[in-house]
RNA sequence: GGCUGGGUGGCAGAGUGGUUAUGCAGCGGCCUGCAAAGCCGUGGACGCCGGUUCAAUUCCGGCCUCAGCCU
């Protein structure tokens, strides 16, 4: 009797320390390491985003680190894509994969599917800005709770971001998303899944961890990073990857916007927001299907009660 | 010791004789191809004691306290 092929996922908020437990359950079971993260894709950034040391890399394997330049963007389907070949392969090879990371979209995008809809297009795109330029988001709010009442009452007025590939989707295909959620079914990732999520007991703990986190990748010479990124040229605030938490508030501080003490200080709000957002979004998840187990990442034992879960 | 200016929610910072800004942080939530993104919602205050007044955070007096100046 085989047992089925198994998908292990470490999820939780910045700063927990999902890496370091990853790492020690790949001591004692063959594993490799998906990255599930949006940020750690990025080529250069690996100060501002705790990424593994290339020690730690080349002991495990380890997937979707280092993918793309910062000029380029990346979606939750290219996760979902890349992220499913790599189990396929990881599963062939008879080693276990192990998920590790606190992007949440790519968590849910990957186990319980996307919608197909069509994929962004970067001229529409352009032009939809453009237009709001001039119009304002508000007027294309209303555009689009013409062509879709339904997007346009779910969608906030103040959201561009939604109302912007709401009329994507439907300058594309002339279908809207509602009728696409509608008419599509999302198709779950078909392994058994074991999560894991660490969330601290007292969320004092983890602004304490993430202060302190901050600190020293400032000590290690995090502004450094952001500022070889900012001398490429080729890079802005609307690059995904320079929005990011940390590399974003330097970004401005290197422009002259704040002090370097505001900078620190931004730096660390966002990222205890971000760890915030993660929280919320793991709520949710188990209060919608309750497949998570809980373990708080700074009690005794950490790595024995999780390896009594797998 | 004297003079002057202040003491407002965790912080910054307006203002008013009655209906008590705002920003930041915090907290709760949303999330279907940018997600470490984008967005929504939200409690909480007027240094202390007394007086005037129908009513005082706002006016008056005293006290405490902080800053600056003077002797």
């Amino acid at each position: 009797m085989v047992s089925p092929a198994r998908v292990l996922c470490i999820m939780g908020p910045t700063g927990v320390g999902k890496t370091d437990l990853a790492l020690e359950i790949a001591q004692s079971l063959p594993c490799q390491i998906i990255s599930v993260d949006s940020a750690m894709i990025y080529r250069g950034m690996s100060i501002g985003t705790a990424k593994p040391d290339a020690k730690t890399l080349a002991q495990v394997p380890h997937h979707l680190i280092d993918i793309c330049d910062p000029t380029e963007r990346y979606s939750a389907v290219q996760f979902c894509q890349a992220a499913t070949n790599h189990i396929k392969n990881i599963i062939a090879s008879g080693d276990t994969p192990l998920l590790v990371g606190g992007t949440m979209l790519y968590f849910q995008a990957l186990q319980k599917g996307l919608s197909p809809v069509p994929p962004s297009n970067a001229e529409i795109r352009a032009q939809l800005s453009a237009d709001a330029q001039v119009h304002g988001w508000e007027a294309l709010h209303r555009r689009l709770s013409q062509i879709d009442p339904q997007a346009g009452a779910r969608i906030h007025p103040n959201d561009p971001q939604r109302i912007q590939r709401a009329l994507e989707v439907y300058l594309i295909g002339g279908k809207t998303l509602s009728q696409y959620w509608e008419s599509t079914q999302k198709v779950p990732l078909a392994y058994d899944i074991v999560n894991i999520v660490l969330i601290p007991q007292d969320r004092a703990v983890l602004h304490q961890r993430i202060e302190q986190r901050l600190q020293s990748m400032f000590a290690i010479g995090f502004i450094d990073e952001v500022e070889q990124l900012y001398r490429q040229g080729d890079l802005n605030l609307t690059c995904p990857s320079i929005r990011t938490v940390g590399y974003r508030q330097i970004w401005q501080y290197l422009m002259g916007e704040c002090s370097k003490q505001e900078m620190s200080d931004k730096a660390m709000y966002a990222t205890r927001q971000l760890a915030k957002r993660q929280l919320t979004w793991l709520r949710k998840w188990q209060r919608h299907y309750a497949d998570l187990h809980m373990i708080d990442p700074f009690s005794k034992n950490l790595l024995a009660r999780t390896m009594t879960l797998l």
